[in-house]
DNA sequence: CTGAAAGCGCTTACAG
DNA sequence: CTGAAAGCGCTTACAG
């Protein structure tokens, strides 16, 4: 590959040794049908000319492209990258290449996009879907890494458990009336981590409300206050959002109107983002472990990819080595869920009854 | 490719049409040397059988794999996702698929991460590259995205500009005493946007001062404050950060010791991330127009590939058009700087003389 | 306008 | 242990 090919190839190896290119192929595999002394001048003289192997052509031959797919929803949003990050180096490790297809927020595309990976012959791809894709049609190993409330087999971070994680660390504060933020309730994984707060709290005990953003954005437009100070007025000392960015602006709206943070209330996230350490106080959130998750998803599609008939082979007559797979396939053996973990900041600390009015301490 | 074919290919076309392979490879690809009503039924054939070319064929015969690599410094990095998201886009739209390389924050890893680029026969690659990388040696075209301080012709930001942009919003407003804040003194894009700031602004008449986040950090460790209140103390009212990253640390250590942003202070950004807008006050900010600077880097990658002696020929005694390509070519035509563009939000305002002090008012 | 043939670089099953 | 040969699917230059 590469446009007009540079380096030398097995025939210019085989030549400049005066032996046989499926030699230099075997000592170069290492699939040790050639002598030590042998394998080791091929190694030397590839080594010398610089050579390095066409992808074209052994994907030709054996019909495997080397070539993983990532499709994402949109990698500009800040969970997605870490996902990318971990999955790419899985795969590096698993010999893997990784070619990305983004939908950039657009769920229509996310077919498309997977349409384009299929053509540039991906042996298998790892989709983080959006709600509402079909993942029906992509015609190779497929792994999902979702939500476990998915549908189907997903691997993913057990929402579930980060969310009751979070409750429980409220709860152990003292907290108990606390307002969970979401962006959407549409999505799955938001409303597990809700569902999973809110299971582990005695409801008689603790009341939970949860303000769904995107209502609020609907009638007072993007970026618009959450009225997170009326809450406060309203007994509320606890502010769990879903994601590291509704807490950040929780967080923010907060201290704007003069509410102290943790002093007067506490607020959580989730997903531990890039900033989420840094902020004044740093946030209290949940971690998930990304390159567990990006591990078993590639196992899961590198082991798919080997046992689904693998190497063509070429003789006349063996064509049941050359059965169609089955088209599509998802691959996470079972809906794994890998636990979340708590991290505790400075953004949340213990309920202070004194202090739940407008207050603006300085620390 | 895809482990084991399914699809059909060119052959079982011609087969069932009774035709050849060449003419419906022809046809195919619009060569147009097929009549027209042959044509038609053929992509009517391949449409029905589903065909999907084989990538593995092409590039071999080609010698030109359609896909370009990317290499990223540290994709978890939050302004290195949207780079990501135009490149991709861009290659899409001229017919190329994405190959990802990370090195994951170690400067070392970058040519590794080229090298299994170069492995897998890319025909051309964009790297953004991190300080002390050497570019030499990848041996395909080469577009490269950095700030137009790097030696060699880049495509970037012009964020010396940016910097202008920022300290003249800030002067307009009455800041006479302004506080920069970096994270390394050792970025280029950096010193470029603190440059570019400080030549705006007449250094009789205007104070700044620079804080590089990595020496406070080095004394008092990652996450420490960055002293901020000292700094409106002195006399300091506002602080343009180098990245919204810490314009946003900046912010909410402001907010958490009793300072309203930007009723005493202001504080400004650069690149505009994700949660830049919803956050309280919203954050003014530097945008770069990252589709321009992907498409830039995109259209001189494709026409730099299909230049370089284009596709192989194949016939004995035209050797000359399989001439090798010289080896690393940095494709920007010229250094390419496009223009930043300020947002401007809340989180900047008019100077107050009488409320320099701590204060904390509620909007 | 259409077809026959060559060959990109590789790997594999088989023969020696 | 080593080699000769086939063939993956495609595109191209040439002949008809």
């Amino acid at each position: 590959m590469g446009s007009a090919r540079l380096g030398p190839n097995l025939t210019r190896i085989a030549a400049s040794l005066g032996i046989s290119v499926a030699t230099v192929s075997n000592a170069l595999s290492g699939k040790g049908r050639v002598s030590v002394e042998l394998a080791e001048r091929i190694r030397a003289t590839a080594a010398a000319l610089g050579y390095v192997p066409s992808q074209a052509g052994r994907a030709l031959r054996t019909g495997r492209s080397g070539v993983l797919g990532l499709v994402l929803p949109d990698i500009s949003n800040p969970l997605f990258p870490q996902i990318a990050q971990a999955i790419e180096h899985s795969a590096a490790v698993a010999g893997y290449g990784v070619l990305i297809a983004d939908s950039r927020g657009d769920i229509g595309m996310q077919s498309e996009a997977i349409q384009r990976l299929v053509e540039r012959g991906v042996d298998g791809m790892v989709i983080v879907p959006r709600r509402g894709t079909r993942i029906a049609d992509a015609g190779c190993p497929v792994a999902v890494i979702d939500t476990p409330s998915t549908p189907g087999n997903t691997v993913s971070a057990d929402h579930w458990q980060g969310g009751r994680e979070i409750a429980r660390h409220l709860r152990n504060l003292g907290h108990r009336k606390i307002l969970l933020i979401g962006a959407s309730s549409a999505s799955s994984v938001q409303n597990d981590r809700i569902g999973g707060f809110k299971s582990a709290l005695d409801a008689t005990t603790i009341k939970t409300e949860v303000l769904w953003i995107e209502k609020l954005e609907e009638r007072d437009g993007p970026g618009c206050l959450l009225g997170l100070a009326d809450k406060v007025q309203q007994g509320f000392t606890a502010f769990a959002a879903v994601s590291d960015l509704h807490a950040l602006r929780a967080l923010t709206e907060l201290q704007r109107a003069g509410i102290a943070v943790p002093d007067s209330v506490s607020v959580t996230g989730f997903d531990d983002l890039i900033w989420s350490p840094v902020v004044t106080p740093a946030l209290t959130t949940i971690r998930m472990d990304i390159t567990a998750i990006a591990e078993i998803a590639i196992t899961a599609l590198v082991s798919a990819i080997n046992n689904g008939k693998p190497i063509k082979t070429m003789r006349p007559g063996d064509a049941s080595a050359d059965e169609p797979l089955p088209g599509n396939r998802l691959v996470i053996a079972e809906k794994s869920r890998v636990p979340m973990q708590l991290v505790v900041r400075q953004s949340s600390g213990p309920l202070r009854l004194a202090k739940t009015k407008l207050s603006a301490e300085n620390s």
